[in-house]
DNA sequence: CTAACAGGGTTCGGATTCCGAACCGTGCAG
DNA sequence: CTGCACGGTTCGGAATCCGAACCCTGTTAG
């Protein structure tokens, strides 16, 4: 039988997913859910990549409750994924954009969407990423430098890195020997 | 000023991010949020992606309650993100498998972990991910087939797409004037 | 045969969080 | 002085989440 895994994390196996000993969680999946691991959170950060980034136009866009909106949008301030920045005087009228943080998540972002369009999309996307200078629909995808290659999730291992707790799964610097099920 | 927006999603720049008339969501990020949209949610996938199958091995991994999981689980198998599958009759086994739905899912769940790596990981990456012909690490990013080059998010543009709904804001089948601002 | 145990749940109060509607303070504009 | 838009806060009630306890099936030990 096939008793393999699949990348992804294999340095902590045997961890649990939460607080070994500081409070912060050892897998930096679970470390950015804390950060961005919630519904209307993402769907805030959406629409600040889509260019709607003030309170009015966010609460109108997704009929979240203004506490939430007002919660959501804090802590995103406060842990750097946005920034509030005062855009007019008179009236003050401040909006929220996106840090360099933030807009590093883009990836995560379209591959939701890449998924959406493909599984739940009944008449197709709604909306196409294409390359600007181009017009080509964009792909996102797994990237080799050294090989120069593209390739699936199938080629990829994990072993523990620098941020590595000792006790929480992998040898620390030993790769662990994980290959695909796929 | 620049009032100029980015990409992702401009096809409905003046919609509700919600049910416009058939009850689902008219974006592919909201619609595969409310398959996946759940903190608890991607844990669980990521523990299948690792390997992780079992009820009883995710409840220990997660330290997630076993109602929620009970629930979580029903849900994605009820969706087709995972599988359950009897592994052994006696005593009867079952665990729970990524299906094809479930493992295009990867991009979004590397993109979390290398957002995480980048940004919140204080001590480095706790894991690595390689090519694994190659060992070198991997690159989760944007190509286009066309030009045959990678780039980053400000050479994208949305523009409504086959599936866009009438009066969710572009013109169906015109390019929304959307740039980035970055 | 009986006891003990693991896997995979279900049930049940109590604590959080979410939600929508109402209210508030500031700064214009008429 | 009145009205209005923006950006919130406050406030119950409803939905979720949580941990602990319990349950059923099948297996292994004595």
């Amino acid at each position: 039988m096939d008793t393999e895994a699949q990348s992804l994390g294999a340095a902590e196996a045997a961890g649990s997913g939460d607080a070994p000993d500081d409070g912060s969680p050892s897998c930096s999946i679970a470390r950015a859910l804390d950060v961005i691991g919630d519904r209307w959170t993402i769907l805030i950060l959406r629409d600040t990549f889509r260019g709607i980034r003030r309170f009015s136009e966010i609460h109108r866009d997704l009929g979240i409750p203004k506490a939430v909106l007002t919660e959501r949008l804090g802590r995103l301030v406060e842990t750097g994924v946005l920034e509030r920045r005062r855009y007019q005087d008179r009236p003050p009228r401040d909006e929220y954009r996106l840090t360099d943080m933030g807009r590093e998540l883009s990836p995560v972002l379209v591959g939701l969407m890449r998924w959406g369009d493909r599984w739940l999309a009944e008449h197709g996307p709604p909306t196409v990423l294409v390359h600007e200078p181009c017009g080509t629909e964009v792909e996102l995808g797994f990237h080799c430098r050294c090989c120069g290659q593209d390739f699936g999730p199938t080629e990829i291992v994990g072993m523990p890195g620098p941020g590595a707790r000792p006790g929480t799964g992998g040898v620390p610097g030993r790769r662990t020997p994980l290959r695909s099920t796929v």
